[in-house]
DNA sequence: CTTGCAGGTTCCAAATAATGAAACCAAGTT
DNA sequence: AACTTGGTTTCATTATTTGGAACCTGCAAG
């Protein structure tokens, strides 16, 4: 298991640390950097020098860090236009947040990750990057399994590969077998349940978004507390989870083969 | 003149492809990104597959076309958390809009253009299409010229070698000369107004984010029309906007500079 | 069918850019 | 004054990038 960073030459190896500058969270300095990232002093250098020059790191003067730069805000808006499913979700789940009044979530694969694209706030109203481009772990969310459930197997062990399979509940599938058990659940009945598995308190059903050719697209999932619903009432929401799902899958369908071959 | 590109290396020439993609705003085919690349076809061909297999950019098999990739919108979200404005300015940012029932935005300067980081939208529904990562011309806009005029000397040139001075309107300001006499007067009374110079019906009053040691930070702005808003009623909002940028920068300043230098 | 051609992909020797050990610098610390 | 920590620069060696050209596709017109 190697990620992207060290197939690509030079390319590859700097935006991993550009990954890795933004996977700290926070204004990073180079001397946090350079004993993670496994590079000469030098050429670690060298390549936040580009990066910050491009502006795809933006470097603080006066407490010396480095963050991730503005340049991927801009980038990201197009990405997130044209390549995730938001906008052509956008309707079904304006409508799927209001009649059930609960917060609904649509998500992506990115790299073994579940990386979400968007969201509504049971009330609140929403803003973009606050909440879109988040990421999560796949093996221990609802979307999340429901995205692995339907991944090819090369892909899916490479995903499972990728998984920490940390207990961050009791209920939390800690081991590859329980986890492709749970898939196998999942694929044959369509849907798949968070239950506090990632958090106490925290369940949420999902439902996978399909290709016609059946190559996986994204998930959504509805998110409700244990205290506020019961699990019948969760179960009972499979179907209009399911729905939403396939009415955004159609709408891919229809966006990316307006006609149909023959 | 000469943007990022050319001065870095390989990783430069592959962020600029980046760029071009993400630029056309729609998925694109290899060869309409040639003509414009200006780089070799097997050169141009290697970079696309560096950025597909970085996941910067996304390929799509069936339509064989290339679009920015997801990747970018999970490094966005560190981007905007950590190093745009928005996170600081949120509370004054609604605050603001709530009380003028007007719609405000919130900008940066990227490479002489205007960055949108945030926005409140006057009431509706809330246009919740991904406000913030849009760009926008500098020298025809409020928040633009606000930032511009706070620009040191050098990057002044340098953001005004990039502004297009394409008339919009009758209004626009259409030469570096009549610009630099416009920031002028804005550098003066303190803030910027867009007198329907990027487009007919819309006016707004802009105020620049400047730091204690006056290098710009970003702009904010109230918009307008004008139909519903008379020139007057315009010029009575730059108190609340210049309060409000000013409580934006107290709020950056407190937190880069938590400690007190002697 | 065969010729031409536009859109893509692969090769490979030459040119160039990346590499990283080591030296160096600047501010603290002891 | 000697040491340390954090950052920056140098430079000969090496590996990577480069891009012209050849080469594949279809596919469409002759």
């Amino acid at each position: 298991m190697q990620g992207r960073e060290a197939s690509d030459g030079t390319v590859g190896r700097t935006l991993a640390v550009l990954d890795l500058v933004a996977g700290f969270g926070r204004p990073v300095r180079f001397a946090e950097i350079l004993p993670v990232a496994g590079l000469p002093k030098a050429t670690l250098y060298r390549f936040l020098q580009v990066l910050t020059h491009q502006d795809m790191l933006a470097f603080d003067e006066d407490r010396q860090t480095y963050a991730p730069g503005m340049r991927l805000v801009r980038l990201a808006h197009s990405a997130w236009a044209q390549s995730s499913l938001a906008p052509l979700a956008r309707e079904v789940l304006d409508e799927l947040a209001e009649t059930l009044g609960q917060t609904v979530h649509l998500a992506q694969l990115d790299n073994g990750a579940v990386l979400y694209v968007d969201k509504r706030n049971a009330r609140q109203p929403v803003e973009m990057f606050s909440q879109s481009g988040k990421v999560g772990p796949a093996y221990c969310t609802g979307v999340g399994k429901a995205m692995l459930a339907h991944l090819p197997e090369d892909r899916l062990a490479a995903a499972i590969d990728r998984q920490s399979f940390h207990a961050h509940t009791p209920n939390t599938l800690t081991s590859p077998a329980a986890l492709r058990a749970e898939l196998a659940l999942i694929r044959q009945r369509g849907y798949a349940l968070d239950d506090e598995e990632h958090e106490t308190g925290i369940a949420c059903i999902a439902a996978p978004i399909l290709s016609g050719s059946g190559r996986i697209l994204g998930a959504i999932s509805v998110t409700t507390t244990t205290a506020a619903t019961s699990r019948d009432q969760l179960l009972a929401l499979a179907g209009p989870v399911t729905r939403a799902a396939a009415r955004i899958a159609a709408t891919a369908e229809a966006w990316r083969f307006p006609e149909i071959k023959s």
